[in-house]
DNA sequence: AACGGTCTCAACCGCGGATGG
DNA sequence: CCCATCCGCGGTTGAGACCGT
């Protein structure tokens, strides 16, 4: 006992739109909108098509705006970024890129970032610095991290989604940052422009990709959460751990942009090291959660505080805190 | 040129959630 | 609270384009 049809498929026609069926459905929205209901459009437009049908051909093809072609290197980064931290929610990672649509992006990766990522996996040299994070890198398997069979369900991976009716996506990064959402904010990696000292990446005084020195990661985003109750009350005065899982892998991810841009052009290897700066036992879920001594993380290579950091990759190619810290949460 | 296999992407399907009576 | 309706989403399909032989 299936749900009842939307429409009448005998009566409407279906497949490919022709030009006049788009000149009509486009002229009529211009001229009145969709009157926020697609069912009885096509009756007033005089198009004999579903509702849902015209309402897809307008988000997907007629609406201004809308970006056809090829998809750039930022735009790529964008989705390997998001789909890493959200999974396939396309509607979402398409809010991040003005001109997409989701049914393109949803097209373009499993035609093209997937394969992208399945060549990656069979290539230790992969020339895409950002396929890496998805790869496992125990048994070099590539999965989908956050898929309907993930491991974590949404709802807990976001402890805020239930509370909130915005982007949960925006809402976590904001949160990050320790502010409202803002609609104009730019989306991790990308720090907030407005507050770029909450959380940020500079270079230090040393800075040398070829090794001694690397790069700090700022970090004031304690001193929010200190100051923001209304934030701390939403989780009753404590984050969750999984709250602070996300963030760790965030900072990871914007940890791991840096460093590609930093890296341009540069071919060698390179170590990356991740301990406090100081004292040397702090780690990046410690300055999270506010126990650690510091807020920088030194992100360097050998010299002098090479002895107590961990290397954790040699190659640019491989070099990904979120490969090495962010797939156990994937694949636990 | 012809054919078959592969790829692309617009369009469809059905489900879950939101909304309103 | 229930139910009907609509919307939006993510997964899937298939026609046509493209490519290799």
């Amino acid at each position: 006992m299936g749900r009842a049809p939307c429409c009448d498929k005998t009566k409407v026609k279906r497949g490919p739109w022709s030009p006049e069926e788009d000149s009509k459905l486009r002229d009529y929205i211009e001229k009145y909108g969709n009157g926020g209901n697609w069912i009885s459009l096509p009756l007033k437009a005089g198009l004999r098509r579903c509702g849902k049908s015209c309402r897809l051909r307008w988000l997907n093809y007629l609406r201004p705006n809308i970006k056809h072609g090829d998809f750039s290197e930022e735009e790529d980064r964008i989705i390997f970024s998001l789909f890493a931290a959200i999974g396939s929610r396309w509607s979402i990672i398409a809010a991040h890129l003005p001109g997409r649509t989701d049914n393109d992006i949803k097209n373009y990766w499993n035609t093209k970032l997937r394969k992208k990522l399945l060549s990656s996996s069979s290539s230790s040299h992969s020339s895409s610095a950002m396929a890496s994070p998805y790869l496992n890198p125990n048994s070099q398997e590539v999965k989908r991290p956050l898929s309907s069979s993930a491991t974590i369900p949404f709802s807990s991976y976001n402890p805020y989604a239930e509370n909130s009716n915005q982007d949960p996506t925006k809402y976590l990064i904001s949160n990050i940052n320790g502010f409202e959402a803002d609609e104009k904010q730019m989306v991790f990696p990308y720090s907030n422009p407005n507050y770029p000292q909450d959380l940020s990446l500079s270079d230090s005084n040393n800075s040398n990709i070829s090794g001694t020195s690397g790069f700090l990661l700022n970090n004031n985003i304690s001193d929010h959460y200190n100051n923001h109750t209304s934030f701390s009350s939403d989780v009753n005065g404590k984050r969750s751990e999984t709250m602070m899982k996300q963030e760790e892998i965030m900072m990871m991810m914007m940890i791991d942009h840096h460093i590609d841009q930093r890296t341009k052009g540069y071919s060698g290897d390179f170590t990356q090291g991740y301990h406090n700066y100081y004292n040397g036992h702090g780690d990046l879920k410690q300055m999270i959660s506010g126990t650690g001594t510091n807020s920088n993380i030194n992100m360097g290579g050998s010299g002098s505080s090479s002895s107590s950091i961990s290397n954790l990759a040699e190659n640019k190619s491989s070099s990904s805190l979120l490969q090495h810290k962010c797939l156990p949460y994937f694949y636990s």
